[in-house]
DNA sequence: CTGAAAGCGCTTACAG
DNA sequence: CTGAAAGCGCTTACAG
């Protein structure tokens, strides 16, 4: 039983239905859905009035048994903590790509692969054809899945960097070194000399990137770098404030902390509070992100803004293109400076 | 092309295929596909070793053009603010359902219908038949989406209790009057009288339910009503701030708030400590929903804790059984109260 | 229990 | 520019 008989919908009605309808072949109204190349002004006007009369709408799987693609896109969520889904960027992502992909009439289908056991079944599913390509979201890149796919010829976007050596993944990013850059000229700018910073895992571009853009900085400003005051973090709210009572506690002195998210700069502020120190008198705070954690402290966030709106449409024009048969690109995207009351 | 050449993907395995080497027929090897009924061990086994061999995977699309079904199921978001994807209770709702699909090999086409276009567009999308059914989430209900589909005879299940008379929509909603019962009864505990309350949306069922809850127990407990106690809010935290800021000008001498979500609690938060008054020494804060946000604060929100998961797996299970031709169902799912610092 | 055959709704060379 | 026809990969009565 189909279901549209189920409910009492009525068989809806096909190619057919539209041809006898306005008095064409089957062919002529594929090809008037299909783009309306070779078809006369007349017949092109006969079928789609007979679609709006019949309230035709494309099956789909029909469509997608000839032509062998999918007309949809998995977005695909490798990570086997609960954190990323705690992540308020990861919700403005996910909605911007649907949203970019509903423009082009393509649904989204949210994958998560946790587990080995779940990356196995998605993995099969996604190389026998169901999609047309994968969006793929994960924090630790370098991820087994990205190149198996990859290899598997799967059209793929990696949202940020893949690290590992020329994997020809492509992906959009936004300009994590730069940013680092611009907060901790900001610290520098308000006269702050010990500035210690918290990391992001070294097994992510942002971990890496952003410690490199503070360390050159430093460098270009003649500050010495001091290992003491570089903390490994893990973009968790506790790693945040663990990390911030270890450099308290080995740099008693410092002016200034960078910390390169929003979400552990917060658990900054709270290990600062309880060892007594103003935010930003005694030490300023720069995040990283502009999630809407940077306005939920007090004080609220200086943070370095990644234009989440534009990295979701471009994850999607990208792997759109990839889809039609172009070469695999990167893009990097611009941050931002902005200003609040922690430093 | 199909998508399987492009990037040397070769033309994977069909069911023929797999009779060959298995030495049937193409029927056989469709049951044993399909449940195995009618089918020898030996041709079972047979089917099976070439399946493995071969590597094949069904092909949806051919499968689905017959069936009439689609084998996916739709999350759809009406909401027109950004608001819902900020809420926490969201992702965990969306991430439930995921996963509970997946345990049964559904992907999940997540919606989002903004403004009235979106939700022209997702509404034919539906009911061309490209889902098999609805998992509904807008927190206004009433949502005249939900009776168009169902008028279509979409299977279609909502969170959360429609409002509207005997709709027969099947819904999965946690228990809103008796969340709220608990907290009041466990402020009046705490030796409070003078309990005010910030409401959800009244068009929303915990807007409605959760005052109801309030209201019978302060009756039970022949507290008298006071109407300057009641303020409603819009499940914003700046709504939250706002409300408490109000409550307190009218009744200065209020000893303890309950708010009907742990995002406007927070608002309340910063409201109660603008104005002086410690938490919980001079007023008493309960909140609802235990999203992450209720850790968040200072003091920890005492709250009631909505079954996120067993919500969102209940809504797969109903959403299934209605596929499957069952009777709309409602579902409602005890709450708990969690004891923190607030109250 | 099993095979041969029809058919799901569409697209796409192929003739004209 | 257009129609007739083949075929995509599967499921499902229908005979046996």
């Amino acid at each position: 039983m189909t279901m549209q008989q189920t409910g009492g919908r009525r068989r809806p009605p096909t190619i057919h239905d539209v041809a006898r309808e306005a008095g064409v072949s089957r062919g002529t109204v594929s090809r008037v859905l299909n783009g309306g190349h070779y078809v006369s002004p007349a017949a092109q006007e006969a079928v789609n009035a007979a679609i709006r009369r019949t309230g035709y709408v494309v099956n789909r799987h029909a469509r997608s048994l000839i032509t062998g693609r999918s007309d949809s896109v998995g977005f695909l969520l490798t990570e086997p903590q609960e954190r990323f889904f705690e992540d308020p960027n990861f919700n403005v992502l996910l909605r911007g790509c649907t949203q970019a992909l509903a423009a082009h009439d393509i649904p989204l289908l949210l994958m998560i692969a946790g587990t080995e056991a779940e990356r196995r079944r998605i993995t099969r599913y996604i190389t026998a054809g169901h999609v047309d390509g994968v969006l793929l979201v994960s924090s630790h890149s370098g991820d087994p899945l990205a190149e198996r796919l990859r290899d598997a010829g799967v059209p793929l976007v990696a949202c940020g960097k893949p690290i590992g050596q020329a994997s020809r993944i492509s992906y959009v990013a936004a300009d994590d070194r730069d940013g680092a850059r611009y907060m901790v000229r900001h610290l520098l700018s308000l006269g702050r000399r010990r500035i210690g910073t918290i990391t992001g895992p070294l097994d992510t571009p942002g971990g890496v990137d952003r410690l490199g853009g503070y360390r050159e900085v430093l460098a270009e400003a003649g500050v010495a770098l001091d290992e003491r005051l570089v903390a490994t973090g893990d973009y968790s709210r506790a790693g945040g404030e663990a990390c911030a009572a270890r450099l308290l506690d080995r740099v008693p002195d410092l002016d200034a902390l960078f910390v390169a998210s929003d979400l552990m700069a917060r658990g900054a502020l709270t290990a600062l509070q309880r060892a007594g120190r103003r935010v930003p008198e005694d030490v300023a705070v720069g995040g990283f992100d502009d999630s809407p954690a940077a306005t939920a402290t007090e004080p609220a966030l200086t943070t370095i803004r990644q234009p989440w709106d534009r990295i979701s449409s471009e994850m999607v024009r990208v792997l759109l293109a990839l889809i039609g048969g172009e070469d695999p690109a990167a893009v990097i995207l611009p941050t931002e400076l902005v200003r609040r009351a922690s430093a």
